[in-house]
DNA sequence: CCAAGGCGTTAAGAAAGTGTAAAAGCAGCG
DNA sequence: CGCTGCTTTTACACTTTCTTAACGCCTTGG
C-alpha cells in the first residue's frame, strides 16, 4: 500500500483529496503549507506527494528544491490553469507530472499511477543510449564496452543529457542540475564540459547536438 | 448549454443576436446599457459576454475593465468599422476577440466557439493547434510529428500566437511578451519574423493571419 | 486616379551564441 | 613544496540569430 502526502492550503480541496486517495487505498496525510509539507514528508516517507503550487508562505516551486535536495519520491502538481511558465520551472525543478485544478478523479489517479511506475522503473542504476551505457551506481562509462574515462562533472553532464536522449534539454535545466546548489557561474564553462564530452565520445558513439539560443540534445548515433 | 450576455444598446441588434444564439442553443440575456450589463454579469454568471464598444453612458472599454475586475468570462466585442485603435484597446484590456458590424451569423459563431473553447482544454506543458504541437518544457517544436526547427525568438512568438490560437494577439501585446524586459525597439523586425515562421509552418500547419492595423491571430489549418 | 500607410519580402550588417585551445586557479597528496 | 588532475577563466575565430533598412505590393481614403 502506498503513502500519499497532500500539500494544499485549501482544506476543501486536501479533503476531496483524501477522499478520493483512500477510497483507492492509499494511506493520506496532510500539510497545509509549505513549511509543514516538508516536515512531514520527511517523517513519514510517502511514496508520493501531491503539492499545490500556490502556497502560502513558502511557495510550491521552493517546496520542491528542497525536497529535492534529499528525496525522489514522485511530485504531482496540482496548479490553477493558464499558469504555464509556473507549471514549466515546475517540471524542470523536478516535478513528474501536473494536474490542473479543476481535475478529474479519474485522470488524477491515472497520473498518479503512471508518475509512481515510472519513478520505479527509472531506479534502475544504469542509462544506455545506443552504445553508451552510464553506470550511475559506480559512476562509471562506458562506449561499446570499452570504459571512458570521464571526470565528475563531465559524468553528472553527461548523465542530464543521457536521461533525456533525443530531447533538447534547455542550457538551465542543465546547469541546475549538474551545478546544483553551487555560487559559481558555470555559464561559460559549460561550453568547455560539452567540448570535453564531445572529444571523448568521439566519432563513433552518440552525438551532443547544440541547439542555438537554447541548449543541447543527446542524439544516438 | 452555456449562457451568453448581450450588452448593446441597440434594440434591433440585441434581437438578432438572441434569434442567432437561442439557435444554436444557447440560453441568452440582454442589457441596454454598461451598468445594467455589470448588473446581469453578475447575476447571471454567463459563460460568454457580447460587448458593443458604443455604447451610451459606460463606454465599452469601461465595462470590460469592470468586468475584468471579477471575472474570466469570455468576451466578444462587437465593433463598428474603422475603429482600430479602440479595438486594440479592448483586446489588450481583457476582450478576447472581436466581429466588426455588421458581421455574419456564421463568423460569430465561430469566435463564439473559440473564445469559448480556450478555458477548459491545455492539461500538460504542451500546446497544440491543430497538426503543431510546442512543448514547453523541452523547446520543442512539431508539426504533424515532424520536427521543427525554430530559433528561440521565432518560439516565443509562435507560443504566443498558439496559446491564443484563433484569437487575435495584437502587435503590443506580442512585443510585450516576446521581447519582455529588452531594450530594443522590434517593432520593426516582428514582421520579419512573422515571415519566417510562416515560411517554416508551411502550406500544411496552422496559418498566421494578419489583421491589419492590429494584429495577427494563429488559425487552424 | 493618386497618395499614404501598413504589410510581406529580401538582403546585409550587427549582435549574440558557440567551439576550441590554452592558461590560470584549486584542491589533494607524496 | 611541487606534483597531478579537475574545474574555471580567458581569448578569439566561427556560426547562427537578430535587427535594420530598403523596396514593392496591396488596401484605404481622398
Amino acid at each position: 500500500m502506498s503513502k500519499a502526502l497532500i500539500i494544499d492550503d485549501e482544506q476543501q480541496m486536501r479533503r476531496l483529496l483524501r477522499m478520493v486517495l483512500e477510497s483507492r487505498g492509499y494511506e493520506v496525510c496532510e500539510a497545509a503549507d509549505g513549511q509543514l509539507g516538508l516536515q512531514e514528508a520527511a517523517f513519514h516517507r510517502p511514496d508520493v506527494v501531491l503539492l499545490d503550487l500556490g502556497l502560502p508562505g513558502l511557495n510550491g516551486i521552493e517546496v520542491l528544491k528542497r525536497l529535492r535536495e534529499w528525496s525522489d519520491v514522485p511530485v504531482l502538481i496540482l496548479s490553477v490553469r493558464d499558469q504555464e511558465a509556473i507549471k514549466v520551472e515546475a517540471l524542470e525543478n523536478g516535478a513528474d507530472d501536473y494536474v490542473t485544478k479543476p481535475f478529474g478523479t479519474a485522470e488524477l489517479l491515472a497520473r498518479l499511477t503512471v508518475i509512481q511506475r515510472r519513478r520505479f522503473t527509472r531506479q534502475s542504476a544504469e542509462i544506455v543510449v545506443g552504445a553508451l551505457k552510464l553506470d550511475l551506481l559506480h559512476h562509471e562509462a562506458s562506449l561499446d564496452e570499452v570504459p571512458l574515462k570521464l571526470t565528475p562533472t563531465e559524468f553528472a553532464l553527461l548523465k542530464v543529457l543521457a536521461e533525456h536522449a533525443g530531447r533538447i534539454v534547455t542550457q538551465n535545466q542543465i546547469i541546475k542540475q549538474v551545478w546544483a546548489g553551487q555560487t559559481s557561474d558555470p555559464s561559460e564553462g559549460l561550453r568547455v564540459h560539452i567540448n570535453h564530452l564531445r572529444k571523448k565520445l568521439g566519432e563513433t558513439g552518440p552525438r551532443i547536438v547544440n541547439e542555438p539560443g537554447i541548449g543541447y540534445r543527446l542524439e544516438e548515433a
